[in-house]
DNA sequence: CTAGACTTCAAACGCGCGTTTGAAGCGCTA
DNA sequence: TAGCGCTTCAAACGCGCGTTTGAAGTCTAG
């Protein structure tokens, strides 16, 4: 049972969150869900339409915040005026992080945003590119203006392959579990530390 | 329809193999399997007994053969007494690269790969640490020889981090697409170059 | 030729799926 | 209180799922 006092779309949206990042997709069903929220089976077709729609709600839900804190955050760094490829990368990770620690349900959230990146399906993909590509331009470009020597295709690659390793780090699968004696706060401060020392390296490869 | 001399059982795992790519093992069904593969329905439980049976042998069948190339290359690097950062990185991608160009059907299975990193299913994932998971333990050990510097911590850190841009970059989904005018082959072969490039320089970071 | 093991076949099983329906419940304002 | 949207409800729809069954087909050794 999750959280009887929100609304029912709001519990709809997070038990599906957490039984898409344990089943999949496919592998979860209205009826796993609907149960899971508490609600009646016929309220995910009400309030979203089908099963398609709940899936790209299940995404804008945190994708917007992210993608707002994650512009706003490179907005500060470059008005600073003291931008550096570790404030950028940091622009980028730390809000992730947040919500992967921080929020309720955020760490599900981030299997799933796995799950999306094994997924050929076109529908999700071009959902996520249309609205949230943006976003990985608008870094690019502050970090092409910071290391105008690195060619654009390379510069892709890697960013690329950021992206992968953040999500993949971020859900709980990853071999790094919280040591004992260490507060969650600590270990996000530093995984953020790790992986913004890492991106940079490999973003300056020679 | 796939190959109509191989044996039942071959032409079921092929079928298969593609299918839980493009759909994932709950969205594919043995309908589709064994349509694909021209074979009787029925046939998938004659031969393999279950369907979850089936999924563990799509593994089994690649990952033998891919685990028995990746330690021979890595004991080569080892034994050449040249080992580098990068001659490791390169002894455990080349062979997934060989994979999913030489063979029919290999980048299928990469794709199938990376599903399997997102699965929190708890029945794959033990048969996969357990029948492979020596294959990475053997490749940190190898690092930590070349890099005795780098504290145990921040090594396992950076190997998550790069075991999730691999799985990422493996599977079609990054936002590079393949440009118009380059073979599928030598837009693979330039994502392991840049891969290697950018996790050695990760591996490195101060 | 034929007995017997192995393989393929069409058909059916019960079940859970996503979705639809029409009635009932609820919180307003008039 | 009556009427009216909005929301929730139990029930049902047709369909495709994984699996089972028993008969038919295929091949080889005696």
């Amino acid at each position: 049972m999750i959280h009887p006092h929100f609304s029912t779309k709001e519990r709809i949206l997070s038990a599906a969150e957490e039984l898409f990042a344990r089943h999949g997709f496919a592998g979860a069903s209205l009826r796993q869900v609907t149960s899971a929220a508490n609600v009646n089976l016929a309220a995910v077709n009400y309030h979203f339409g089908s099963k398609d729609n709940l899936i790209n709600e299940v995404f804008r839900r945190r994708l917007d915040e992210l993608t707002e804190r994650r512009l706003q955050a490179l907005q500060e760094a470059r008005d600073s005026g003291t931008a550096s490829l570790e404030t950028l990368l940091e622009a980028f990770v730390t809000p992730a992080l947040n919500l992967a620690t921080d929020r309720l349900g955020g760490s599900a959230f981030m299997r799933v945003l796995a799950r999306a990146y094994a997924e050929h399906d076109q529908t999700l993909r071009k959902f996520l590119s249309d609205n949230y590509g943006h976003v990985l331009k608008a870094f690019a470009k502050a970090i092409h203006e910071l290391m105008p020597e690195l060619q654009k295709e390379p510069l892709y690659w890697r960013l690329d392959f950021i992206s992968g390793a953040l999500t993949y780090a971020m859900s709980d699968f990853g071999a790094i579990k919280r040591p004992p004696g260490r507060t969650d706060e600590e270990h996000r401060r530093n995984a953020a530390v790790e992986f913004v020392r890492f991106a940079c390296a490999g973003l300056r490869a020679p």
